[in-house]
DNA sequence: TTTTTATCGTTGCGATCGCAACTAAAGTCA
DNA sequence: TGACTTTAGTTGCGATCGCAACGATAAAAA
């Protein structure tokens, strides 16, 4: 009548969990060494190294992050100096965020510890097999795609490129 | 000189992030529903049924838990008579933490939509692809398991049955 | 124009987390 | 035995998060 017992750690959920949570601790260890940034501010910095001037929504929309929790990252990297806010040129209600010199180059003095992590987790797979593996990262996306209950995915993870 | 812009949506671990937390949450909708369960209740729970009756040192071991966050986790669990804390018999300092009837059912009851998620995430890849994504997760947690700046993997992890 | 509705960003609140400090119990060694 | 070290579990503290509510601005409707 019991049907097979439940573990864990052959749970597809969990199994994600975990790996996700340990690279993203040990990615975080590259970024508090040379600010204590946060992930929210990590994320919210390469965002804006690419993208220019963005408003918190446009930011909320492509890192996927709560808008309150890029609005605190933000001010709190205002505060250390990485990002500037200025008011909306046309609209009132926007921002536009952009980031300082400071911050580029304190950035730029991230990316590198960040590239070699990256690099280092694509180092162990064949270019088929990073590719496989992406594929089904991608199929499992779909499924929450077509689930009214999963949170929509950001625009930024469907599209290939952002904005 | 500028090397390639860097893109979140190609950064590893942002892509395992993002897909982990939507999968998370999804699921926690489940189990949501039932109880306001966290994950942290819900991974003592089902360690638990697997397990008999454990210590708090073996959860936090096996199923990737801070151990204060299972202490509380397990406190809120006995508060709402999903769990029963004896003491440890030879050991003082041990507790012996296991299901109580009340708990066994109420994760039997929330245990076929957690199959149903993990089964949706599984029938989109065949049983060949689903092998090489889950030798890819095992590869990746060995990058880690090689670098001395990253948390080490808990026991349950590690071997392919835990206790 | 005036009213209503929608959107943007921020803030308050409750809950949770991680880390470190702490208490209690066991083990170790003189 | 008694002092010291180690381990198990809990708790305090500071920080963070998610959600909902809010004020402010803009757009839409009347």
């Amino acid at each position: 009548m019991t049907s097979t017992a439940f573990h864990l750690s052959t749970f597809m959920p969990y199994r994600l969990a975990v790996l996700s949570e340990r690279v993203s601790r040990r990615l975080s260890v590259e970024y508090e060494k040379t600010f204590g940034l946060s992930v929210a501010e990590w994320r919210v910095l390469v965002h804006l190294s690419r993208c220019g001037a963005v408003s918190v929504r446009e930011i909320h929309n492509c890192v996927n992050l709560e808008k309150p929790r890029v609005s605190r990252a933000v001010s709190r990297l205002r505060d250390a100096g990485f990002v500037q806010k200025m008011p909306g040129e046309d609209d009132g209600r926007l921002v536009a965020i952009s980031l300082t010199d400071k911050g580029a180059s304190t950035l730029a003095a991230i990316l590198p510890a960040a590239r070699a992590i990256d690099a280092r987790l694509r180092a162990v797979v064949s270019a088929a097999e990073l590719k496989a593996f992406c594929n089904v990262l991608e199929r499992m996306h779909a499924v929450l795609d077509d689930d009214p209950d999963a949170k929509p995915r950001s625009r930024m993870d469907l599209e290939g490129l952002d904005i």
